[in-house]
DNA sequence: GTGAAAGCGCTAACAA
DNA sequence: TTGTTAGCGCTTTCAC
């Protein structure tokens, strides 16, 4: 059967704690560690990590709660997440809760059970709310999107910045009748279509937005609404990449040119997003960075547990395309 | 500090045993039960899963082990086999190793740590060689790649099948000089080489193949020699949506329009593949039936640890674009 | 149906 | 530096 620490001790000729020493790089002669080492290589030796994190009661592991693992934002954060953890030696469990505040709470009681070190999260609008009432006896980071004030530390895109920027960018440039689509599952959202709605206040110009699931079909749906109906918008705005998406698959069934027939900009600097047509505009995130930054928050929340809850707050960067030069 | 089972089965004036035979739905009055589950919500109790399993020797965790989650079909795969995991009450630990043998070699040791239920693991070439020698003490599923003959289940894409159908399409179009771009860590990469390959030489015709890092850089580079140099060819294909990405830009980049100057056709229905120009021509994956699929033989290894090692083959679906109209 | 007692595999505290 | 001892929090006998 499996083969276990006081196997390996007795073929060593040790006792059980100097090959935990050997395995915790604890104080051990090196003639010992050598003869341990060796013996952990014959007896082909794994231990056995749920044992030493109920012994130690330190799990080594942090929580990742990503809302959509197929929003390649949140594809890019993990692996930032990830390779931070992989040089602290922390394993990562990452979980996908598809924007559903169900499995949010269950992914949530998962890392109580786990007893993870920390939780990098980000939550929807619904789950965000109800954070104010719960405990949890590890450190969260949002990241993304915000909670209850002052409860958590955080990690968010400067949001109504970056969506007045793209409003002005889009008045600046002559467009009049403008749309935008904002997802209605996070306060990130609300944040950008806030920023968004204010920008062309300043213009003297009336925002037609409105708030979709953020998903590609649903944004498609809601911006061929748009392209049909009366009145039809000269330039519409995706809240995230999903959004964009569903925004330019739209204007291509409908049979619409980019900037000539309806302009496009959003978030999100996709991989696509350069491919099609002549460029779509759109706000790049320093992805990388705020996964980043999470996992610093995260580290000096653990050296320091009782200072007072930070948020870091990042810019995002205009990239200009064709999807917006005016005729 | 922390509450444990104690202090519930305390709480409830019953025994321990009891606490924990309401976990795990033994046998209890529904009298007793109510008790302590009352007692559970008022002490805010959570078990500690790393108690549990250590005692009761199974983790409800299945590793999944994949090389680029910056790859939509290895998200689409995550997915359907958390779906599946979420159904069968269990835990998924998603690895990526980003085409890394050494993370790879790490990740394999961490699921035996962990003592993982099971495995379901796209290795690279390089790994898939080096694992007729390691042994594991739980069943290990192999997706999207090869391994050892007979020594694991798989489930995988028809390859050789499919790339001969791509290459059947072009030549039938009456594409002649045909150049193809093909990943260099995996298995499939080389079975869609072979496939395609082969089907073009039925035609008379002799492929261009070559090899490269199956990343958008990698390929976009190769692509751009492929269309700077002598005998441009009048088609390229990529071994996957990544590379096929790679070649789309190379040609954007280098002004070429894409039926009418190179033809382009490749692996994997991305979400961009028909929102470019007149579309990609691709061979679309069933990736969910993939991932379900290697859940079942996953569970059905454990009820029938002594089987024969099975391999399922799917077939891909090819959908014509413009991308590949003759003109 | 319920409780008492033993022990999963390891590490921490203490002693030598 | 090394070994001995105890026990992390739970589940699983085994009695009753």
């Amino acid at each position: 059967m499996a083969v276990g620490i006081k196997d390996v001790a007795r073929a060593a000729g040790v006792s059980p704690a100097t090959v935990s020493r050997v395995l915790g790089n604890g104080p051990v002669s090196t003639s010992l560690r050598e003869r341990v080492e060796t013996a952990i290589r014959l007896t082909g030796y794994r231990p056995n990590l749920s044992a030493r994190r109920l012994r130690s009661q330190h799990s080594r592991t942090i929580g990742l709660i990503v809302s959509d693992l197929g929003n390649p934002f949140f594809t890019a954060l993990s692996r930032a997440v990830e390779d931070a953890a992989y040089r602290a030696e922390m394993r990562v469990v990452l979980c996908n809760t598809d924007e559903n505040p169900a499995r949010e709470a269950m992914y949530l009681r998962l890392m109580q059970e786990e007893r993870v070190t920390g939780v990098i999260y980000a939550p929807t609008r619904r789950m965000a709310a109800s954070l104010g009432q719960m405990d949890f006896d590890f450190p969260v980071v949002l990241v993304d999107r915000t909670g209850p004030v002052g409860r958590h530390d955080g990690v968010l895109l400067d949001n109504r910045d970056a969506a007045g920027r793209l409003a002005d960018h889009l008045a600046a440039r002559g467009f009049r009748r403008i749309a935008g689509l904002f997802g209605n599952t996070s306060s990130t959202a609300e944040d950008r279509h806030a920023g968004f709605v204010a920008a062309l206040a300043g213009h003297g110009l009336t925002a037609r937005a409105s708030f979709v699931a953020p998903a590609v079909a649903a944004a498609e749906e809601a911006a061929a609404a748009l392209l049909a109906g009366p009145d039809r918008p000269d330039a519409i705005v995706g809240s995230n990449g999903l959004i964009l998406l569903g925004i330019v698959k739209a204007l291509k069934a409908a049979g619409f040119a980019m900037p000539t027939d309806v302009a496009v900009a959003g978030f999100d600097n996709e991989v696509w997003t350069d491919l099609v047509g002549d460029g779509v505009t759109v706000i790049e995130q320093p992805v990388a960075d705020i996964g980043r930054a999470a996992m610093s928050l995260l580290f000096e929340r653990l050296q320091n547990p009782d200072g007072a809850a930070r948020t870091v707050m990042l810019a995002g960067r205009l990239i200009e395309r064709g999807s917006t030069r005016r005729a």
